[in-house]
DNA sequence: CTGTTAGCGCTTTCAA
DNA sequence: TTGAAAGCGCTAACAG
């Protein structure tokens, strides 16, 4: 051996320098209640003398747990999931766990590496939103760490899930485009990979019900995706579109802009998600709202009680709420 | 001992597995030549069989390097920051590291310790417009793992910084504004704490020089910050409003949407960035962009010098390119 | 309340 | 080319 790590700090230099066993040096830095004051206040000032920081890494090995929990998210560059991660954040952080996050940007395969990574090292994980199939998942579920999913799979399976209504805001959306008068709208879909997508699409055929006829036509997950597939769009003639997500809904409002529609007279706009962004586009963007940060509390405490060993089922769907603004208002007869 | 490590699969078992000793076993799994192909075989074969997986702590902890570097970023909810964020995560990946990065939302306090906190396990830190005193970031030259800062402090210290022509960007929105005939402009400060406000800030002086008096009101650094501030600037009455940063413009364009305010008939709009959104506005924002992926990318080089011991100096901003949008027009007389 | 000591899983001399 | 063995820095029995 004998790594040049010659300069560090460790328990043993500051139990020299206090004068005490390493072990003391050890229950004071884990602030454990049987170390006489004394003891303690030597430990802190020769700890404090020398510039002591303990190692993470070594503790880590030695405790069995690194105290920090995987997120994976398909793609960071969406506002949206970065509030999850937020609430996420902010509720491990509580729990003294800290977060380790990783964007796959949308690639299944990516994805898969890096929960394969981040399970060397980390304590559990939580995958946001997965883009990768099923069977992987499950297969995830029999590592020996915890793991929650989070927008995750549709059927019950083997990882807790916690998640949001997306069939209900979608629904909700289209109700208020049925009672504003409107027949022919068409969805612009998302990433092929991602569930929630399958979702809300799903959702157009029973919009029938409302009374409403929704054409799919592909997209993708982002602003330049909306953007491009909007020219397709209208060549359905439909008097309102609906974007997979608020990024692509954004997309779309650009595009009817560069190409003259006025909305919400000529065509309504809605999106999913209700991200800062939408409340500041012009017109200001009718949308869906879901408790993103609640969603990635409630995360953390289904990963919680995986780790704590407790049994930890699926909660009910979050439910998302219809937020109207400007982009959406009564059709007009054309021609 | 004896923690209930029970069912993990270790170098050791997969060196009884396959019938050779741990250390044939490490340097199979570290890909060292001096083994033979016969030996190789077999410890790959059975690992494979029993599932191993190397447990990277323990690595760390024998290799005295845990592969991975720490970034704190101020805000993950700017885009800016994700963009940069990436080209850093790819240039790291490339050389063999992963990145963990930890955003302090502005709090400078949250700042340091998350430093604290990383510094415990990564092996290198980047940091990205620190929000902290000048000293705070000298001390951390002094810590015994390299750091550099991206978008760090003006003059030169202790740490290696790659940065962006801040104030020749907004020299370029300020020129370009005098060629379309404006005289007064309100420019909206960004967050006290960042130094890139001060750096743009100052650049209103010298835009006296190009016949442009331009007075500063408070706003910083998020959409609402800009929308909140639009009255403020509106009550000098520019016929031009610089934002400390797109998000601000943006906050500012839509707070002049509502007022009915015409951009830019009645007042220009510019921003600093050119982030996604800033191309999707209406009208789409003039602004300035920076080459923030190769900003990223210069971090890791910058980083990775200091890592294998090189010198590494401080190279030249990068400079920063007026994005001229439709935000801005010549201003109309009035009255 | 305190110290001694045996590991955690891996890497890396060193000698064979 | 291979194996034995000594740690990396820390924690946690265990004995006192």
């Amino acid at each position: 051996m004998s790594r040049s790590n010659s300069g560090s700090v460790t328990v043993r230099s500051v139990a020299q320098e206090a004068g005490v066993s390493v072990a003391t040096v050890s229950r004071v830095m884990a602030g454990a209640a049987n170390v006489s004051a004394e003891r303690r206040e030597q430990v802190l000032t020769a700890a404090q003398r020398l510039g002591y920081q303990p190692n993470q890494m070594a503790r880590s090995l030695a405790t069995g747990s690194s105290r920090s929990v995987g997120v994976v998210v398909p793609n960071l560059s969406n506002p949206y999931f970065y509030d999850v991660i937020r609430g996420l954040g902010r509720a491990s952080a509580a729990g003294g766990y800290r977060m380790v996050v990783s964007d796959s940007m949308e690639d299944p395969a990516a994805e898969r590496d890096l929960v394969e990574d981040l399970l060397r090292f980390v304590d559990a994980l939580v995958l946001v939103a997965p883009r990768q199939a099923r069977a992987q998942l499950d297969a995830l579920a029999a590592t020996a760490k915890p793991a929650v999913t989070l927008i995750g799979p549709h059927a019950a399976g083997p990882l807790p899930d916690a998640t949001v209504d997306n069939r209900g805001g979608m629904l909700a959306l289209y109700q208020h485009l049925a009672e504003l008068g409107h027949r022919r709208v068409v969805y612009l879909g998302g990433p092929a990979a991602a569930l929630q997508n399958t979702i809300r699409q799903e959702a157009a055929l029973e919009a029938a019900d409302l009374g409403l006829e929704v054409v799919v036509v592909p997209a993708g997950g982002t602003i330049e995706a909306g953007r491009d597939a909007t020219d397709a769009a209208l060549a359905h003639e439909p008097t309102a579109i609906a974007g997979y997500n608020d990024l692509v809904a954004l997309g779309a409002l650009h595009r009817l802009g560069q190409r003259g529609v006025r909305v919400p007279e000529d065509v309504s706009v809605t999106g999913f998600d209700d991200i800062a962004f939408s409340g500041f586009s012009s017109p200001a963007l009718t949308t869906v709202a879901t408790p993103r940060e609640e969603l990635g509390r409630l995360g953390w405490e289904l990963l919680h009680e995986r780790m704590t060993g407790r049994p930890s089922r699926s909660p009910a769907p979050l439910s998302a709420e219809l937020v109207v603004r400007a982009s959406t208002g009564p059709p007009r007869g054309r021609g």
